[in-house]
DNA sequence: GTTCAGACCATCCGAAACAGACGGTCTGCT
DNA sequence: AGCAGACCGTCTGTTTCGGATGGTCTGAAC
């Protein structure tokens, strides 16, 4: 029953020749590319920091590998710096922009998997001492408290920083702390209060049964 | 308090139990044999679909190969069926038993990233036509209803079919899918009233800043 | 009592991703 | 000029991903 009969429906951009497979970080890559004009590979290791970084990093090396595939396959353009460090400087292509504006507008709808370390941990926390439990609330209430103070310093930046889109993606991301911080107090507070029964029945189901 | 391992000629296979690398595969494996006594790899395949795999899915590769690394380590113990298809029935030892309580009481929490597909494409929803954020919001909204109600139909199973630590887990999992649900919800909401503006003032910095 | 379909179970492999070590290049300061 | 330190880029081993592939068993039909 683990199987699912997903309909996938193929989202490659069929209109892009020679595109073979673009993966999230082409289009971090594209969108990028696209926001700021120009970029070398360095820039967009900055700009992804400031941005989508906050909530979805990448490997630089990522980020100088993808450029040059993706100027070979059409999408971006790619020029040199003609003195000092000779940087590669990419900019979108026709062919780019519409694989971007293909991406954007297609109903694809991934949805992704909540995996935090702290939630499989605590999947497992039957199976230790209930003070571990409460370590490990505390330390990720705490965690996820400077996440939260991080992303509040980001979006206190002024409105014309960064572009609505962004900032609305921020939003859900400071939600998500908000819900995280909520979460692990409250368990914090509950284990303390003993109103969680760590043993309540019979413990853990018995081997031999 | 993550040990930094400098690369051995030889690793061997354990020294101390439990200071090898161990991935969350690891530990989701020793968890699982512990809660039910003994499993053979697809059982594991099972157990893990049923319960974290909720929100954290793994290739079921994984679940093959990681039992007799562990078994090598000395984490579990190894038996055969005698007859039929004589699989590998595992059993946790008391390294292993060690090694996950060591986890569980380690104040580690790494604290993992929001990588939905949809957030990403939030973020650059600016480039594209305003109608195509709407179909994202929309989709999204779709998609996380119906995961919120799978989370909600698991949620309702009778209380001694988990863990309380299981149920508490899963708790987040809806509040996390019911904060999806709501922010996009709202973003259609917000989109179709025009209330955001698309169009601010001047659009993107021109690409000769 | 054979045969065969279909579920159950397990392994393998190429292609990425990943982390981060390592090296080169330039700028500003002295 | 010399040098420290930031800036910038590439490379390599390891692990993971995702799925193709291929065996094994049950039971129902013949």
């Amino acid at each position: 029953m683990d199987e699912k009969e997903a309909p996938d429906a193929t989202d490659r951009p069929s209109s892009v020749p020679g595109a073979a497979s673009l993966t999230p970080v082409s289009y971090l890559v594209l969108g990028l590319v696209a926001r700021h004009g120009t970029a070398t590979p360095y820039d967009l290791k900055s700009f992804a920091a400031q941005s989508v970084g906050n909530f979805w990093s990448f490997p630089h090396a990522q980020l100088y590998k993808e450029p040059p595939r993706l100027a070979e396959a059409g999408l971006l353009a790619e020029e040199r710096e003609e003195f000092g460090r000779r940087r590669r400087i990419f900019r979108i292509t026709d062919a780019g922009r519409a694989a971007l504006a293909e991406w954007l507008a297609s109903g694809e709808t991934a949805l992704g998997e909540l995996r935090a370390p702290g939630l499989l941990k605590l999947a497992f926390a039957e199976l230790g001492r209930p003070a571990d439990a409460v370590t490990l609330a505390r330390g990720q209430a705490a965690a996820h408290r400077a996440q939260l103070a991080s992303y509040e310093a980001f979006a206190a930046l002024p409105a014309d920083a960064m572009p609505w889109s962004l900032r609305r993606a921020l939003e859900l991301g400071l939600g998500y702390e908000r819900l995280q911080v909520d979460f692990w107090e409250a368990l914090v507070g509950d284990l303390a209060a003993g109103r969680i029964p760590p043993s309540p029945s019979a413990g853990p189901a018995p081997p031999g049964s």
